[in-house]
DNA sequence: TACGCTGCAGAAAACGTTTACAAACTTTTT
DNA sequence: AAAAAGTTTGTAAACGTTTTCTGCAGCGTA
């Protein structure tokens, strides 16, 4: 390929001439650039990124550090995270760790190894290994959708406890007096609020609840929902509705219901988390506590650039509000028992 | 950041000898080794990938260009390709052109001058101004999903027409004799070959067929599927069953089939084309053509990888089995017109 | 005419690695 | 014991940029 040692020769001028061009910076004569810009285009320049990386001591790359693109919720996310940098000059490095803490480390190490600008990570669970990577590396991030306590950075956050406390109410306001809910062991920080917001609501309305919390490390899974979904409905006396604190979860249990004979919402109430765009068009649509996905990656994308360079900048700390979504998934129980 | 000279200094060896043991590469006594290992520990050290990347002429980044990250076909691709590649020491920069031509020549040049090892790219439709910047660059990419006949590339794909046939002779053989078929009239190549095989089966044994296609960019849109089927079944007589080349836009059909108050299957019948996992979990649970995603991406991922480095390796073209998963969405036609 | 500006261009150093080459030892072979 | 071969280490150049510094015109002012 190319490079600017070609240009200058071409267009007989020197590298540092050729480099002003480029970046637009210093004073150039007319004349000469025109000789430069041609060159450019008969030789199809295109500049060398690690060799500027490396001059500049900045590549301009974020790393994105979440446990799974395959699922609508990361997905989407991803994706708002995405074009809100690449329209700021930045592109993004992609690395799902699969919800499992090694793979954590293995990645931030070669995030750091990347010297990307700055860091967006949905942290897989309470482990702590992987910060001080970055932390070493003096590299900014911040925190999404899940909370950590002990870690200095900035975070973008929904409130789960309160959307846990909402989604349970909304079930307690339709006259549900037996639910079931839907969580997961292992950490997950988010999803525990949640359960811990719900388990709240229930409590001080006097309602039963049951929950179930397979031992994984992750509630994007159908077919959890599903089986979770089994389990609950087998107890006497069966719920009248389900929480599951995750949108695809949910999904799943829906299907549980219908593979028992249940009709959703008139035998069984369903109500999920995430409001994921699929959740419109499910049926019964899905009654769901959504949280506003893309603002919270082009918030998140937003705090890191206002780091990223600027050493002294202090962490922001911003929740947004979600949103109780009420669709034909959930309805009053059935009077008899 | 530490750097190389440091931990020499501290180690009180030379610079290649640090470079040696980093790399595993030549010959050092094992006191050595010891003495900068330890070095690297103190100081934390993590190599600069520019620095390496500018020296050794390679990246180990893989530029992934597709249209959408947010939907649950590319997401899963994105995820296998992901995977595939991470285990092989490869990381990749994940580009999301939506669709839209300028972008994507815009995320080309990007790719380039990021001076990645290799691409793998699925058009957005037609247009092929991007494929010279790879071309000049000497950028190795292999195509999925899409076609594009006039470029010098690896292929891997599904047979897309040979997937429409299947889909619709599995509507044939219920018996339907009216089919709504969705479909878009701009780009995508694949989607338009999907549409040619349903129809030649559909023509072959006369069943009637009404193409419906909007002038959009992507049939991955669950709105477009609810539009579309609003507008199939607004017509007199109505078909009995509609064909989405989407599961995406199959989705949205069988939500506009209920907002019509059409029971899927026993009034209309609606079968997709994908195999995205969440089909499974619909109620009723969608039949489909089922593309293999995840070995799209492996196998996309792996012949990339044969081309990267090698200048004269031949260009493969892999065309993987289409599936039909016949599920609940399907049945015969009710006999009263 | 002498002086200091200003605008423009080039030389050279630097960024952090890898690697070809050479030098200094060791060991083996004759 | 000398020569040959091998092992271990260091020096320095290179990768493609950016940027500091310096120099040279040309110009206005005193």
């Amino acid at each position: 390929m190319a490079t600017i040692k070609d240009i200058a020769q071409l267009a007989g001028v020197s590298l540092a001439t050729v480099s002003r061009v480029i970046n637009q910076t210093g004073n150039v004569s007319p004349a000469l650039r025109e000789q430069v810009l041609a060159a450019m285009e008969t030789l199809n320049y295109q500049p060398n990124a690690p060799a500027r990386s490396l001059r500049r001591r900045e590549t301009r790359l974020i790393g994105l550090l979440i446990p799974q693109l395959n699922h609508p919720f990361f997905g989407t996310l991803a994706y708002a995270i995405e074009r809100f940098l690449f329209a700021e000059g930045f592109r993004i490095l992609v690395c799902s760790a699969e919800e499992d803490a090694d793979r954590e480390v293995e990645y931030t190490q070669l995030l750091t190894r990347q010297r990307v600008d700055g860091a967006i990570v949905a942290p897989t669970g309470l482990a702590l290994d992987w910060a001080k990577y970055f932390v070493h590396a003096n590299i900014p991030i911040v925190l999404i959708d899940r909370n950590l306590p002990d870690i200095a950075a900035s975070r973008v956050m929904v409130d789960n406890w309160q959307g846990g406390y909402q989604g349970a109410m909304h079930l307690v306001e339709l006259g549900h007096r037996r639910v079931g809910l839907i969580s997961v062991s292992r950490h997950s920080q988010a999803i525990r609020e949640r359960l811990q917001g719900a388990m709240q609501a229930l409590h001080e309305h006097n309602v039963a609840y049951e929950v179930y919390e397979p031992s994984v490390e992750t509630l994007q899974q159908y077919d959890l929902g599903f089986q979770a979904a089994l389990k609950l409905l087998s107890q006497q006396p069966r719920p009248s509705a389900i929480f599951a604190l995750t949108d695809v979860a949910a999904i799943g249990v829906m299907h549980a219901a219908v593979s028992q004979g249940l009709a959703v919402p008139s035998q069984l109430s369903v109500i999920g988390f995430d409001g994921i765009e699929l959740g419109a068009y499910l049926i019964p649509a899905l009654t769901t506590v959504a949280q506003p996905i893309e603002q919270l990656g082009y918030k998140a994308a937003e705090v890191l650039l206002r780091r990223v360079g600027r050493v002294q900048a202090e962490h922001e700390h911003i929740v947004l509000p979600t949103q109780l979504i009420v669709r034909a998934s959930t309805s009053m129980p059935l009077l008899a028992e």
